[in-house]
DNA sequence: GATAGAATTTAGAGCGCTCTAATTTCCTTT
DNA sequence: AAAGGAAATTAGAGCGCTCTAAATTCTATC
């Protein structure tokens, strides 16, 4: 379907092709009369401007590639908000892409947004090889959230999960509890930083001889099947800290089929507050992560970059706060469990 | 950051540009000979091609633009796999635009597509106006996810909403239920097919003096308040029919806190099968749609557009089908219900 | 009314690639 | 070895826009 040029609109306008490009620009120093004329010519052509040109003639594309690692994940979605907001106030669009969970899968749709010449790249979970967002970062700006990177020309926006840790074994202490397991999230991402944190928080408090890790995957069953195990200790633990709100959500689950009450008997904390986490049904305590403004802070620091032509790499951590729902709370000892006959 | 050109790539083989641009796109009359020296010069400078260019010069971008409704409805993360899966199947990459639930996000979400120039369209749960779609066709091929359309040319996916309905009142009744509620969508999308489906299945079951809707807006809480009032009847319903599984979440909550069991003293069937349902906490009976599979046929339909040159509307519909978990079975009545003294 | 200086407008050369038509090279065949 | 046809390669004109430098038109000043 042919579409009107530029070169329609300035003999329908009566005015240079130049003109027309300064208007649809919205350049100042065009006077009331003609920018009225190429506007209305414009409109009544539907001319819309062609990107590809436009981008082609300037160099210079004004758009923002955002490759998620997983449209699945919804912690994605609220990222691009951050992002989205920031870039517009900023004017600049942007595309995102799907890396379908997959180091080839994001390679390519960072392939795409290099061949579509983007002039900022953030790469959002990435688990692409550093080499590759080096190579990327030669051809455009790059910021990676929840990901190190080394490189000089590669910014990165991080959570500090050694923060995280401390907040809940900080809350589950100040409860009283002090047999704090942790179910963990296996060998995925971040699984490692956070059981780290637990037990350095652990230590922290003096509570090293109750560090007890169980082995999760990040998933509900994993967690269902992580706590099974934990109850199955005696004495048991009187709070657990879950990788993840699934997981969390399946501890929840095995801890009330075994008839135990929740926190009183068991506490429970997950992580990442996902909308999970807020239903009702679960008021689940967790920790969240300020998705928004990783959005916002990587945006800021791609323009920067771009705009500012900063070229030393800046390594952004913000700290999680702790949300306090019902599955928290003071430890109720049980006659038995306090050595007195029934 | 300068990039090398074809026109380097061109010297540096000892080429033409036109050999290298044969062999950036795999041409088959290229002798092996002058492939291997132009793929080598082109490795040697880290080249890539320019999208922008390559576009503008074949007034072809072999790109489809995907604007989804909402980024955090997990519902089109399923439909985008299928989009991706097929379009790459075929050749052509996808971009994402994001509408932020807005008709305005949308439309510049749309914008951005048609400036790019992309060969075509897919509307994930648009709610632009019908005329802004047809403005859109004028210049791509457009398909319309989960809404009509009556323009010629464009072309819809849905599914069939008063078959999910059917499903849902066949399965209850086939436990023996007859006082079936239904808590609608209030004015969301897709409420008021599914709210007429409720209706005219139990019409089709003889059962329209039964027929009771509370007015929900697909929110957890929603679904909470608008259970309490229906338990308030008397006789109360011994089945809810929820018009989504959020609602449903509250719905079930609702029941628990009355102290009721589900499903022998309330059936509750949740409509979307999102992640929620499948939980082991709550495992919710519910209406799956294949959402997989709206994105293969809708691209599917826009290649047919595209690349065979098809002119006229097709509007597909498929089949939901229904997915029976722990939260549907059938009514025990108790005595009291049955009218014998306690 | 002439003139300097500022404000507008425009001509025209690219941006990096594709595409058509023409040219050159390579095989066969006789 | 020359001719004819197929295969491979290339020249060069765009694609629709931006950008620089130059040309034109206004304004204000004297």
């Amino acid at each position: 379907m042919p579409q009107p040029t530029m070169q329609q609109v300035a003999e329908a306008a009566g005015v240079s092709t130049a003109l027309v490009s300064l208007v649809m620009r919205g350049a100042p120093n065009v006077s009331d009369r003609r920018r009225a004329l190429v506007l209305k010519a414009a409109d009544e052509l539907g001319y819309r401007p062609n990107v590809l040109a436009r981008n082609l003639a300037s160099r210079r594309t004004r758009t923002l590639g955002v490759v998620v690692n997983d449209l699945h994940n919804p912690f994605f979605a609220e990222m691009v908000d951050g992002i989205q907001t920031t870039a517009a106030a900023n004017d600049y669009r942007i595309l995102i892409g799907n890396g379908q969970h997959t180091r080839r899968g994001e390679a390519d749709a960072i392939e795409t947004f290099l061949q579509l010449r983007v002039d900022g790249l953030i790469l959002a979970g990435a688990v692409v090889t550093e080499g590759e967002m080096e190579r990327a970062a030669k051809s455009a700006a790059v910021v990676a959230i929840g990901r190190t990177a080394s490189s000089l020309e590669i910014d990165t926006v991080n959570c500090d999960e050694s923060v995280g840790a401390r907040l809940v074994i900080d809350h589950l202490v100040s409860f009283g509890h002090r047999r704090i397991s942790h179910i963990d999230g296996g060998s995925g991402a971040g699984a490692a930083a956070r059981r780290q944190g637990y037990e350095a928080s652990m230590h922290a408090f003096g509570l090293g001889e109750y560090i007890n890790t169980a082995r999760g995957d990040f998933s509900e069953s994993g967690g269902y099947n992580a706590t099974d195990e934990l109850l199955k200790l005696d004495p048991r633990p009187t709070a657990i800290f879950v990788a993840n709100d699934l997981s969390a959500a399946g501890a929840l689950d095995r801890v009330e089929d075994a008839g135990l009450e929740v926190p009183s008997d068991v506490a429970i904390v997950g992580y990442d507050n996902t909308g999970l986490a807020a239903m009702h049904h679960l008021s689940l305590s967790t920790i969240n992560q300020p998705r928004r403004q990783f959005g916002r802070i990587a945006t800021e620091l791609i323009l920067e970059r771009i705009d500012d032509g900063r070229s030393t790499a800046v390594h952004h951590v913000v700290a999680p706060t702790l949300v306090v729902r019902r599955t928290s709370g003071p430890h109720v000892e049980t006659s038995r469990e306090a050595g007195v006959a029934p």
